[in-house]
DNA sequence: CAACCGCGATAAGTTCTACTCATGCTTGAC
DNA sequence: GTCAAGCATGAGTAGAACTTATCGCGGTTG
C-alpha cells in the first residue's frame, strides 16, 4: 500500500519544485525528502521525479500520484473537521427512542431546546416502549431513550440511566360516573369497576395490579390499549375506568372526569437511558442535560390536577 | 494528520467486531491493534470505540472515520492500479511533436501501430519545428518530439536524441524548365535561378545555403515558405526553383518534375528526441522503438527516385 | 578560469514508532 | 468456581524516519 506521509512530500515537493524548498515548508530536512521520494520510488517501482541542475519536475507517474495525494489528504481533513463537529455538537446525529406518552409531552421541549442550541446535529426519533427501546439502545440501533419503571431505583446491565422525575396516575371516570362527584375517591370504591388498561407487557400494567391488590381486589379487565387517547375514549364510551399517568394527560376529553388518588396515587418513574461504559457522546451527553432541565421544570409547573394529589 | 495505517486498522476492527479477530486478518497481535486504535483515539481526541466484554462497537466517531477511511484506501487502491497502468502501457499519455513533413509521412504509421500496441495510452501530436519543440520538450510541455538537422551527429543539452534516418533533398523544377529534361542536373546549373526557400530559422535553409555556396555561388531567394505542398505551387507557377527532402515529397503535383543532385544531393538528418536523464517513460520508450521501425521500413521501401540518387 | 552557490545523493547515527511477547484484568457462560 | 474470550499494558526489539555531515554535480559569478 502506498504511504500516504510520503504522498504528502511528493506533494510538496511537486508544489515547491525542489526537494530543497519542499523539506523547508515541512520543517524536514533536505535529507529526509530525498529519501522519503526515493523510499517512495522504490515501492512503487516507478520514477516519479526528474531531477534536474535546477531542483525537479515529476514524471507523468508522480503527477498522478500527486493528484490522488491531494483528494485523499482532502478527505483527511474533511475526517479531522467532522470529527471536531461531532465533538463539538456541530454536527453528527442521535437517534433517540421515547415512549408514547413522554413523546408528546416531555420530547416535544427537548428537542426544540436541542434543536436551538445545536442545530447541526441531525436529529431522529422513535416511538417505543422500554422493553423494545432497552434492546435497541444496547444492540446499537439507538443512542438514547427515555424509559421508565416501576421503582426510582432501577438498574439494567450495561445501561446508565439519569432520574429524571416521578409521574404520577390518575383515576380516570366517564363525567357521569357516581364517583365522579367525590372530591378523594379511593382505590377500594373501584374495585367492582371494569378496567381499562396497557398490555401486559408494560410496567404500568404491574404497577395499576400492584395498587388494586393492595387496596384488597384483582381488578376485572374490561379492554387493553397502549394508546392514552384511545383509553380516555373508552373511558368515556363507559366501557370501564382506568389508571392514566400524568404524562398522558396533555390532553383531556372533557366529557372524562380526572381524580387523583392521594397517598394511594401509583407512580412510575421517568429515566433518561444511554450505553454504559465510561464514553458518552457529547450529544447524548446535551440530550441528558437538557432532558433533566425540562423535567425539573414539568415538576414546577404541573398541572393544578398534581397539587390536588 | 491522521495516520491512515491506523484508520486501516479501525476499518479492519469495524469489519470484524473485535480487536483480535481485526489482529488476525491484518497478521497482527491483538495487542498491536489495541495500541493502534488507542493511539489514534489520543490523537483525535475522541473515543472511536465501545469495548464491551465481548468485542467492541464503534462510536459514531468511529464509524465517521471508518466512512473516510474506505473512501482514502480505495483512493490509494486506485492509484496503484494507475501507476500500474502507465507503467504498463495500459494507461497514461503521450503528448509528442513533430515537423511537418514527417507528420504527414513518418507519424502517420508510427501512430497507428502505438495505437494498436497499446490502445489504452491518450495520444496527442503538435506540429512545430526543432525551435520549438526542443523547448517544449525541456520545459515539460510534451514528451517527445520528433526533430532534424544538418548533421547525423548531434548533440543537444538535456536532450537524447535517436537517430531515425537520412532525408535526402530533391531539387525541384516546373515541368517546362529546361532542365527538367536533364537526368542529373548539377547545381551549378541553377546559379541564375530564384529560389523559393524555407524560413531563415530552419536548418534546411542552412543546408541548401550551403549547398550553393558549394557549387560557387550566392543564390537569389525569390520567395520563403515552410509548406512543402506552397512550395510545389509556387514552383509550378514559375516563381523559381527549389529543394524539397524526400518526407516532404509524400504527394507531387504533375507539373513538377523532381530531380536528384547525386552526390551534389543535401541531407538532412531526422531523430527522436526526448527528454535526457536516464529516465524514459514507457510510453516514450515504445515511440521511440516503434519510429525506429518505421523509418528502417521507409528506407527500404525508399521511392525509385531515391535510389535514382 | 577558479571559486562558489544551490541542488540532490548518501553514509552514519539517533530517535521514535510499530511491532511482538508475556501477562493481567474484566466479563459472560457453564 | 472455573473457564474462555476479549481488551489493556509493560518491556523489549526491529525498523522506519529523521538529523547531521559530507560529497558530487552543474551553473553562475567575480
Amino acid at each position: 500500500m502506498l504511504d500516504v506521509r510520503r504522498m504528502r512530500v511528493l506533494r510538496e515537493v511537486a508544489l515547491q519544485g525542489s526537494f530543497s524548498a519542499a523539506a523547508e515548508t515541512l520543517s524536514f530536512t533536505q535529507s529526509a525528502v530525498s529519501q522519503q521520494i526515493a523510499a517512495l520510488e522504490r515501492e512503487t517501482g516507478t520514477v516519479l521525479v526528474q531531477r534536474n541542475a535546477r531542483g525537479v519536475r515529476l514524471t507523468e507517474a508522480g503527477e498522478a500520484v500527486v493528484r490522488h495525494a491531494e483528494a485523499i489528504l482532502a478527505r483527511l481533513a474533511e475526517a479531522e473537521a467532522e470529527l471536531e463537529a461531532i465533538a463539538g455538537l456541530r454536527g453528527g446525529r442521535l437517534r433517540m427512542a421515547t415512549f408514547e406518552s413522554a413523546g408528546s409531552s416531555l420530547m416535544p421541549p427537548a428537542i426544540a431546546c436541542f434543536r436551538e442550541r445545536h442545530p447541526q446535529v441531525e436529529l431522529s426519533l422513535s416511538l417505543s416502549d422500554p422493553e423494545d427501546s432497552i434492546p435497541q439502545l444496547k444492540s446499537g440501533e439507538i443512542d438514547f431513550a427515555l424509559t421508565f419503571a416501576a421503582s426510582p431505583k432501577q438498574d439494567i446491565e450495561g445501561v446508565e440511566l439519569t432520574y429524571l422525575l416521578a409521574d404520577p396516575m390518575y383515576l380516570v371516570l366517564p363525567a357521569d360516573h357516581p364517583l365522579a362527584r367525590k372530591r378523594h375517591p379511593r382505590l377500594a370504591d373501584l374495585a367492582e369497576e371494569a378496567w381499562i388498561w396497557g398490555s401486559p407487557s408494560c410496567d404500568c400494567y404491574r404497577l395499576i395490579s400492584r395498587a388494586c391488590m393492595g387496596a384488597g381486589y384483582d381488578p376485572r379487565i374490561a379492554f387493553e390499549s397502549d394508546d392514552y387517547a384511545a383509553v380516555q375514549g373508552f373511558v368515556a364510551a363507559g366501557v370501564g375506568v382506568s389508571l392514566i399517568p400524568e404524562l398522558g394527560l396533555t390532553s383531556v376529553r372533557d366529557d372524562i372526569v380526572i381524580r387523583s388518588l392521594g397517598r394511594e396515587t401509583p407512580i412510575r418513574h421517568i429515566f433518561s437511558a444511554a450505553l454504559a461504559g465510561g464514553y458518552r457522546s457529547a450529544a447524548v451527553a446535551a440530550m441528558v442535560e437538557i432532558l433533566s432541565e425540562v423535567a425539573e421544570r414539568h415538576c414546577e409547573q404541573r398541572p393544578a390536577l398534581a397539587l390536588a394529589a
